[in-house]
DNA sequence: TGTCACATTAGATATAATCTAAATCGCTCA
DNA sequence: TGAGCGATTTAGATTATATCTAATGTGACA
C-alpha cells in the first residue's frame, strides 16, 4: 500500500492529506489487527510526536465519516478501527475483546416489511465466541 | 410477563431474586425500547430509591452473563440493553443511536474454514441506517 | 440466634472520548 | 513571494460511561 495510493484515497474523499492524517490512515492500512484508538495514538505518536491524542481522535472520526475506516463498538471495551479494504465480517472474542476478520459472504436482507420507513445503509454480520488464542486457554481453565 | 415468571427465570439462572434485580429484569422485559444503563438506573431508581447505580450496573452484568439480557454496544454511545425474548436482529440508527428490533431470520454460518480454531457461540446481524424518526428529518435537513 | 456467602451502597476512581480556545498550517490568489 | 483565510492541530480540561472499594445489609439454614 504505497504513499501515493493513500494520498489519492484521502484526496478522493475531500480530506486534506496532512502528515498526521496520513500516518493514521497508513497505520490502519498496514495493521493486521483491529487496534483501539489508544493503540493507534500510541503507535502514530511514537513514530511522529507531532500527532496528538485529539488529532488522532479527530482524524479517526473524519476517516469513519468519509467511509474509509470502519469503527467496531465492543461491549465493555474501547472501540476498534479497521481500514475498509476488502469486504468482510467480524468475529469478536468474548474473552479478550479482539476483533478479527471473517471472509465476506452475502447476507440476505430483511423482508422490506420489517424495515418499515427506516433507511437501510449497511448490513453487517457479527460473530461472537472465543478467538484462536482464547479457545484452548478457556477449555483448560 | 408476571412476577412469578421473572422470579422463576432468575432462580433458573442461579441468581437470587432480590428486589433490585427483580426491578431491573422487570423493567427490561416490559420496555419496548432498548434502554441505556443510565436510563435503566433512572427508571428503576425512581420506582425504588433503594437501587443504586452500582447495583444497576452489577445486576446488568450478572443478567448478561447469565444469558438473560443482551448488551448491544453502539459506536460512540452508551451500550443498550435488551431482555432476550424472541430471537431478533438489531437495527441501529446512525443518527440518534437508538436500537430497534428486526424480526429474526436465519443467517448462514461462515464456511468452517474461515473460522479456524475459533469457537463460535453467537451470530448476529446488525443493520444500520436511519430509524423511522430520523429518516424524514434527515431528508429535509 | 449465629454464621456465611451473596448483595447492595455511596462515592471515589478508572477509562474512553470529546471539547475548548489558541496556534499553526498550507491552499489560493494576487 | 506573501496576505488572507479556512482547515487542521494542540495540550489539557472536561464529559460520559462504567467499574471499584470497603463498609453494610440480607436471608437461608444449621
Amino acid at each position: 500500500m504505497d504513499a501515493e495510493t493513500i494520498k489519492r484515497t484521502l484526496d478522493g474523499s475531500g480530506l486534506r492529506c496532512t502528515p498526521q492524517r496520513y500516518a493514521v490512515m497508513a497505520f490502519l492500512m498496514e495493521c493486521k489487527r483491529h487496534p483501539t484508538a489508544a493503540e493507534i495514538f500510541e503507535s502514530v505518536n511514537r513514530m511522529d510526536p507531532r500527532c496528538s491524542r485529539a488529532t488522532t481522535y479527530n482524524n479517526l472520526r473524519d476517516l469513519v465519516q468519509a467511509g474509509l475506516v470502519r469503527e467496531v463498538a465492543v461491549e465493555g471495551r474501547a472501540a476498534r478501527f479497521d481500514a475498509k479494504g476488502m469486504r468482510h465480517h467480524h468475529f469478536i472474542c468474548d474473552r479478550c475483546g479482539n476483533v478479527e476478520d471473517i471472509g465476506w459472504y452475502n447476507v440476505p436482507r430483511p423482508a422490506s416489511g420489517s424495515l418499515g420507513k427506516r433507511v437501510l445503509r449497511e448490513c453487517e454480520l457479527i460473530f461472537r465466541g472465543l478467538c484462536t488464542k482464547c479457545a484452548p486457554r478457556h477449555a483448560s481453565g
